[in-house]
Parts: C-alpha cells; sequence; structure tokens
DNA sequence: TCTACGATCTTT
DNA sequence: AAGATCGTAGAT
C-alpha cells in the first residue's frame, strides 16, 4: 500500500522537495511510474525558472498552493510536468524530467508507438506523454486522489546531482547549479554526464 | 496584434 | 545537424 504524498510536503524548498521526490511514484489511470530524475526551479534567486519576471497566464499554476501541477507546452510538442512547491504566493516547482515504468507498460508504449527500454521514460517530453498528460491537468491537485496522483516512494535511494538541461539562457550562477537531482543506480535517467555525488 | 523562441525529441 | 510545431512572452 501506499499513501499519497502531502500538501505540506510540497510546501517547502524546491530543492529538498527534488531530493525527496526522486524514489516517489507518479499514478495516472493504469499507469504508475517512478521518479528517478528531477530538477528544482527555485524561488526567489533562480533566473532559469519560468517565475523568475513575475506572474503571467502560463505561470500562474506555480504561484498557487503547493501539490498542483503545472503543464507547459515546450517546442510546440512537448508537455512538461512541474509539480508546485513552497508556499501559495511563491513561485517554484519541481520539474519530473525521467521515471522508470512500474505498472501500465503497455499502455505506455501504446502512447510512445511501441518503443521500449529507457528511451521510453528518459527526458520530461516522455513523461509527460506517458503520463497522458496535457494543459488540462494544469492546477490538478497531485495530493488529492482522483486523476494525476503523487505517492510517497522507498526512502534512502542514492542522489546525484549536476546542473539543469537547457537553461544556458539564465545568469551564470544559476546556469551552473547543481540542482538536478538523479537515482544514482538507475538506468531511467537522462544527460547522465554532468551528474556528480556531491550535494549542493 | 506581431514575432521569436523554448526546462525537447526524432530523424537524417 | 536540423526539422517538427505552437503557446507564450515581450515588443509594437
Amino acid at each position: 500500500m501506499t499513501t499519497l504524498l502531502s500538501q505540506t510536503f510540497f510546501a517547502r524548498d524546491a530543492l529538498e522537495v527534488a531530493r525527496d521526490l526522486v524514489g516517489a511514484t507518479l499514478r495516472h489511470g493504469p499507469v504508475a511510474l517512478r521518479i528517478t530524475e528531477v530538477e528544482a526551479y527555485r524561488w526567489p534567486d533562480d533566473s532559469a525558472n519560468h517565475c523568475h519576471r513575475g506572474p503571467t497566464a502560463r505561470n500562474a499554476p506555480m504561484w498557487g498552493p503547493p501539490g498542483r501541477a503545472y503543464l507547459y507546452r515546450c517546442y510546440g510538442l512537448h508537455t512538461l510536468l512541474n509539480l508546485v512547491t513552497g508556499p501559495e504566493g511563491e513561485g517554484a516547482a519541481v520539474l519530473i524530467r525521467a521515471a522508470e515504468p512500474l505498472e501500465g507498460l503497455e499502455t505506455i508504449q501504446g502512447r510512445r508507438g511501441g518503443l521500449d527500454g529507457p528511451a521510453l521514460l528518459c527526458g520530461p517530453g516522455r513523461v509527460g506523454a506517458a503520463l497522458g498528460l496535457d494543459l488540462s491537468f494544469n492546477h490538478h491537485p497531485v495530493t488529492e486522489p482522483g486523476g494525476l496522483e503523487a505517492h510517497a516512494g522507498r526512502p534512502g535511494v542514492r542522489l546525484v546531482f549536476g546542473p539543469r538541461v537547457g537553461v544556458d539562457y539564465a545568469e551564470p550562477r544559476h546556469a551552473a547549479a547543481p540542482w538536478r537531482v538523479a537515482d544514482a543506480g538507475s538506468r531511467w535517467v537522462s544527460h547522465r554526464r554532468g551528474l556528480t555525488r556531491s550535494a549542493p
């Protein structure tokens, strides 16, 4: 049996939540995924964060209560899933970058054109596709039963850290910050290069 | 309104 | 190495 993560769990600094989300489970219908790689988009000092320039229509979910979904469309085709962190009124979230399939493999493969192996779930666009998400999931509470849910996993995962992917537009100190977190022992991790044992 | 482009992935 | 493909931000 598993338990839903609480709103309190998400009401912390994005980096802390990111560390604790690795190993947790995402569920949506027949699909269950074990989170293996995430990135923290922190508040207030993070120029890579979508909220860095203040509220907009797109980033509205990030300013809302913790434990909600923030989805956004990237490059016109990929739907990227974030989980909102920190207290309401602060714009922070954790991007889900990769996961390992636990249940619903056939459903995932159906959504991904029958692919197999880590290519199925390594990369944030693939995670969104595997879970069958779209922008209508914005604001959805993953701390409540029904629809997309986040459940606690087993603690004690060995973690590795590194710079976030695709944030070269940010200030160098933010682009280089080791705010990407992954399961050291998992093969379901994208861009393994750049990850080290040293915590930030 | 208009324009440029992105927290990406696939194919060449 | 480049194309797909569109919502959004920032400019006008």
